[in-house]
DNA sequence: CACTCTACCAAACAACTGTTTGTTTTGGGA
DNA sequence: TCCCAAAACAAACAGTTGTTTGGTAGAGTG
């Protein structure tokens, strides 16, 4: 699938400035445009299995024209995951914030969370789908992306009034991995993202033992 | 992906039997070896991103020669899948059986499904990795075969004591989205599959309310 | 020893991939 | 109005993909 490997050598004129004046863009930028069909494209099928084509068609435009606006197909996708990472932070951001009993906190930043997840929009989506090997030359920053918002999260567990030698990272762990998993067995319609939270979180919260 | 989809039309002579007489296979049979390289590259590449030429080169033949075997691609991963759910089945029978504590034997289970997953062989990992829909032709299958495994999980639930009222449903896709997750951060060699199933179950079995 | 399938080779097929190149349209500031 | 850069087109490129076809070495059986 790395089917070419020709120098990546970067687009004609990325999106970046340049020398002499103000470099405007128009305003029937279709850039956005581009980055919904990629997100929608990668969100459902995922980042192998959606060609440059398809994103093009959806956009109404030809495949070669997206590379006016970035380098390679690996590039769309780190500004696809970054967004995707930008609007899982801000729809946690506010349940972190609000001052409430840190259980009840966990609890509204886990339904944001799955919320952005499954429901939101398909940027979210492609940040759970999309492995960071699947494109090797900008792994490394996909991860960093993420691990940038793994620490919101932490900073919720963190909060926690737990009993001591309470293990917080295999609790971080265990909980966001069951809420990512979510993701395959989810069904639109049935028990919302905040039902979904809250069951989540009583199972831990609760003492199960008899 | 789907590159061609001509007419999937069956190999020449599948595994299947023939009309006249035995049909005895030879002793000299790369079929096992061919499984092998396969579940190797879907484990660690993919499914969609491992090309029949990967495959058959480590295998030692040529792209072509896999068609005797198998019809399609996909029907190679189906026999890669199917024996990744039988060896993990076969790995966490010997602990549902166990007659022990019930918080004990989940623990044990989690541990079996863990090592499975992580540790064992590339065959369960394909199982976690690759998405049914990465198949359309042969996906039914598969969610087949993972529910017939995932019911075997369900048992070591439903043999718990648990309070009244307890959303064991719930408790069966958290603790398994947990585990299953659990390929996305795990490296070999740091903590062991059996110990993160202690710490996993002992977060649901203790009460980490204060 | 002759025969029969099993299991493979060798070579091609058409479709599809990400990407490049040169050219053209078009919006917005002067 | 002119003009330039932004943004897109049109067409190709070289390589990879899953798969098919016809042929053949060589075990295993009688």
């Amino acid at each position: 699938m790395p089917v070419a490997a020709r120098q990546p050598v970067a687009a004609r004129q990325p999106v970046a400035a340049r020398q002499p004046a103000a470099s405007v863009p128009r305003a029937d930028n279709r850039l956005p445009l581009i980055l919904d069909a990629a997100a929608r494209f990668f969100a459902d099928k995922g980042y192998g299995y959606t060609s440059m084509r398809d994103i093009a068609g959806a956009a109404g435009m030809l495949p070669g024209s997206l590379y006016y606006h970035f380098a390679s197909k690996e590039e769309l996708l780190v500004a696809v995951y970054a967004e995707g990472v930008r609007r899982i932070k801000a729809a946690v951001a506010p349940a972190l914030e609000l001052d409430c009993d840190p259980w009840q906190r966990l609890e509204n930043v886990c339904a944001a969370h799955l919320a952005a997840l499954l429901e939101d929009s398909d940027y979210g989506q492609v940040v759970i789908r999309v492995r960071p090997d699947d494109a090797p030359e900008v792994g490394k920053r996909m991860i960093a992306l993420r691990d940038e918002y793994e620490q919101a999260f932490a900073q919720a567990i963190q909060g926690l009034p737990l009993p001591p030698r309470t293990d917080r990272r295999a609790l971080r762990l265990m909980l966001l991995g069951a809420l990512n998993w979510s993701q395959t067995w989810y069904r639109s319609g049935r028990d919302s993202p905040q039902v979904l939270a809250r069951r989540f979180v009583r199972l831990l919260r609760d003492p199960l033992d008899a």
